[in-house]
DNA sequence: ATGGTATGTCATGCC
DNA sequence: GTGGCATGACATACC
């Protein structure tokens, strides 16, 4: 044993070392001959193999002096990796697998057969003949620091020159004068499994800071909860502890670095850390990651993550969202999902459902979220979609676009909620616009009711509702029919304009007005009682002025007139004339009455609406006292004001509802975020037990195993650095209660 | 009778 | 300075 021992102590485990610290992994077992074989001595031929030599002959059997069926089976070894490898991922990545060769005392070349793993090595030279990058294993570090290029190119005579190379650069040089150490000392097989609990707890500490670096960032670049942790538990300790019981090697703290899911194919190293691998403590890594998170993803920030989740789940949930407005931000999230399911059942709506359920349930539903429905579009399709012409019979219902192929999939959605309710907003003016150029003809039906609600009796004929967009124009086609609807855009920039558009009056009437005008005779009661109260007045004004607009005011005052037809009246009305008598002269506003008593030639309605010059005109055109200009000038103002007062509520109701809308969005929104607010929670308080479970597992080992680890120096640093948390306090007394110091007390 | 709503009107500021 | 518009405030009518 004393013979063992120094050899690994000298030999073999120096050189292994050595290039493990170069980032080299060394797989000394399967070359390593039984131990029985070691203590006893050298039996084996094969004692050394310079397979850089092997490599350059392309047969390369015929240095295999002792192994002539080796070709055979070197063939069926090949054959059998080849189609192991064909049910796994093999990424060709640049790695270079080392090994360690014999020399025979003959000098002969080979490589050890009879051993699994020496086949396996050999076999990958036989594989990196084929392909190099598939097998050849190497810390890319290394070939950095080594100024090594790409390695798949490689050859062996490389390979084995680097080795050369770095054995030279490295300690073995301290005995230039004597063999190296990997010449002299080869010749003795070793099995790792046999090594002392000495060596390898040696092994395992050796460059122990290097190592709790690489793990540290690797810990750092993969954990999101990282600065938590570092607050938990001491680094230092807690990454001892945890290499010493996993015995992790440089190659896998860099793997852990990587975090490539390639690890878990670990079954081409072939030695004797397979079983420590199964053991991976990259499962412990793992279990680390986010539930939320694919565990073969790359990592990624929890706020991107979170990013990503709302972005994903943004659209999807406005539909969704719609009859969720009751739902208090407190909510029970499992009752809201439940209430959701029974709301949606059979709805239309169950993809956006079964999306939510996948939301709660799949913890891959950051990633899976956009897969998991059918949210295919891109740029292009929605774009198309909005440049298309609706299909025939849905242009008035764009709200729902029933025959739209992307309604069923929620268009709409796809935009954030307030821009979906701005886009909504805007379609419904345009909606608006529409049905107003198709049902122009109904408004003077509309306006007939309004006019007997009006009390106003300055014959402005606008009198609709506020919530009616249309009242402007509308009122400026009731009160002079040709100056309306026709000219009028039905956009929300008209609407605002519609003050102006009031006095934008027809010059000439068309011949269907006047067919019109002379079937229905004085229509408007201020025509009729103008007629009646000023006959030659207001007659005389108009033939004297032969002004078209006046002409048009004379047959369209249907203000203050909610029988219209009145002049056409059937034997059943005219029961009724001398009560529509009473209603018109009740509706006849103060302005007109006045304009009346002061015997003014105009109407109210021209002298509202007509543009500022040619109102001056008129007035200029008649010698009007002081009195009946300011009343003029007063009927102007009121009625202009009035329309203004219109508009203003109108759009004071449209911003009332525009709000509205935005409050339920919002509402919506935050009731949304609550919830995935709360999931998140979940999901780290979740991710944090399992922290705490694992430290917990690892102190364990640690209390049991190598105790001496943790000291209570190490137990107080934790305590000191950790802010928070129910582990370190656990530990802390439960080393209080091992160590039973005093500090502890005095603390 | 009372509160809410709709509408008209005035005053004011701004353009 | 004037005209027009917007808007708050108030008044009034109606339900």
């Amino acid at each position: 044993m004393q013979s063992l021992k120094k050899y690994f102590t000298e030999g073999l485990i120096q050189v292994a070392i050595l290039l493990s610290l170069a980032g080299i992994r060394v797989d000394v077992d399967p070359y390593l001959p039984p131990l029985a074989e070691i203590i006893q001595g050298q039996s084996s031929a094969l004692t050394q193999t310079q397979f850089h030599n092997l490599q350059n002959s392309l047969d390369g059997y015929s240095h295999h002096l002792k192994s002539v069926d080796l070709d055979g089976f070197f063939t069926t070894r090949r054959l059998l990796r080849w189609v192991r490898s064909l049910d796994h991922l093999q990424v060709p990545a640049a790695q270079l697998e080392t090994w360690l060769v014999h020399r025979e005392p003959e000098n002969s070349v080979t490589v050890i057969p009879g051993q699994t793993g020496a086949l396996d090595g050999a076999d990958g030279l036989v594989n990196m003949e084929e392909s190099a990058g598939l097998t050849m294993r190497m810390g890319s570090g290394v070939m950095t620091d080594l100024g090594y290029g790409s390695v798949g190119d490689e050859n062996m005579e490389d390979v084995s020159q680097l080795l050369r190379n770095q054995m030279d650069n490295e300690d073995i040089k301290e005995d230039a004068d004597e063999i190296p150490m990997w010449q002299q000392e080869l010749n003795h097989n070793i099995h790792q499994q046999q090594l002392p609990e000495d060596l390898n707890q040696q092994h395992s500490l050796f460059n122990e800071e290097d190592q709790d670096e690489l793990m540290m960032n690797g810990w750092r670049n993969t954990n999101p909860f990282r600065n938590q942790l570092g607050s938990i538990l001491g680094e230092d300790v807690q990454f001892a502890g945890y290499r010493e019981n996993n015995s992790l090697s440089i190659e896998e703290c860099l793997q852990l670095l990587e975090a490539d899911p390639s690890l878990g194919d670990q079954q081409h190293l072939g030695d004797a850390n397979m079983e420590r691998e199964e053991e991976d403590p990259l499962q412990h890594h793992r279990s680390l990651l986010s539930p939320l998170l694919p565990q073969h993803e790359p990592l990624l920030d929890l706020e991107q993550q979170w990013q990503d989740v709302l972005d994903l789940m943004d659209p999807q949930d406005m539909d969704v969202d719609a009859s969720l407005d009751d739902f208090d931000s407190n909510a029970n999230i499992q009752g809201s999902q439940e209430t959701r399911e029974r709301e949606h059942m059979g709805n239309s709506t169950h993809q956006d459902l079964s999306l939510h359920q996948t939301h709660q349930s799949d913890q891959n539903h950051n990633v899976s979220n956009s897969s998991n429905t059918d949210f295919h579009f891109n740029d292009s399709d929605i774009i198309n979609f909005l440049l298309s012409p609706p299909p025939e019979g849905s242009v008035h219902n764009n709200h729902s676009l029933p025959s739209s192929p992307l309604e069923e999939q929620n268009l709409p959605s796809l935009f954030d909620p307030l821009l979906e309710d701005a886009m909504f907003e805007e379609i419904s003016l345009l909606d608006l616009a529409l049905e107003e150029g198709f049902n122009s003809s109904q408004v003077p039906q509309s306006e007939e009711q309004e006019q007997t609600d009006s009390d106003s009796g300055l014959s402005l004929d606008f009198s609709q509702s506020p919530a009616s967009p249309s009242g402007s124009e509308s009122s400026c086609s009731s009160s002079s029919s040709s100056c309306s609807s026709s000219s009028m855009s039905s956009t929300d920039s008209t609407l605002e304009e519609g003050a102006v558009g009031y006095v934008q009056i027809k010059e000439e009437p068309t011949d269907e007005e006047e067919e019109e005008e002379e079937e229905e005779g004085a229509v408007g009661g201020y025509n009729s009682e103008q007629n009646k109260m000023f006959p030659d007045s207001y007659m005389q004004a108009s033939q004297f002025h032969n002004l078209p607009w006046l002409q048009q005011i004379d047959h369209d005052h249907t203000y203050n007139q909610p029988q219209c037809t009145i002049q056409r009246k059937s034997p059943k009305q005219r029961s009724d004339e001398l009560l529509e008598d009473k209603i018109q002269e009740k509706f006849t506003s103060r302005d007109e009455k006045r304009a009346l008593s002061l015997k003014i030639p105009f109407s109210t309605d021209c002298i509202i609406n007509l543009p500022v010059e040619e109102f001056n005109e008129l007035l200029g055109k008649y010698h009007l006292s002081e009195a009946q200009l300011t009343l003029i000038r007063d009927i102007r103002r009121r009625g202009k004001n009035k329309m203004a007062a219109q508009n203003c509520r109108r759009r004071k109701l449209d911003v009332l509802v525009g709000l509205e809308r935005s409050v339920d969005g919002l509402r919506r929104h935050r009731a949304r975020l609550l919830r995935e607010k709360s999931e998140v929670m979940r999901s780290v308080q979740e991710m944090k037990q399992r922290l705490n479970d694992l430290y917990q597992e690892v102190y364990g080992l640690l209390r049991e195993e190598q105790g001496m680890l943790c000291s209570a120096n190490d137990f107080l640093l934790e305590q000191e650095n950790s802010s928070q948390g129910p582990l370190s306090t656990r530990y802390s007394s439960e080393s209080r209660r091992k160590s039973g110091s005093k500090r502890y007390k005095k603390d």
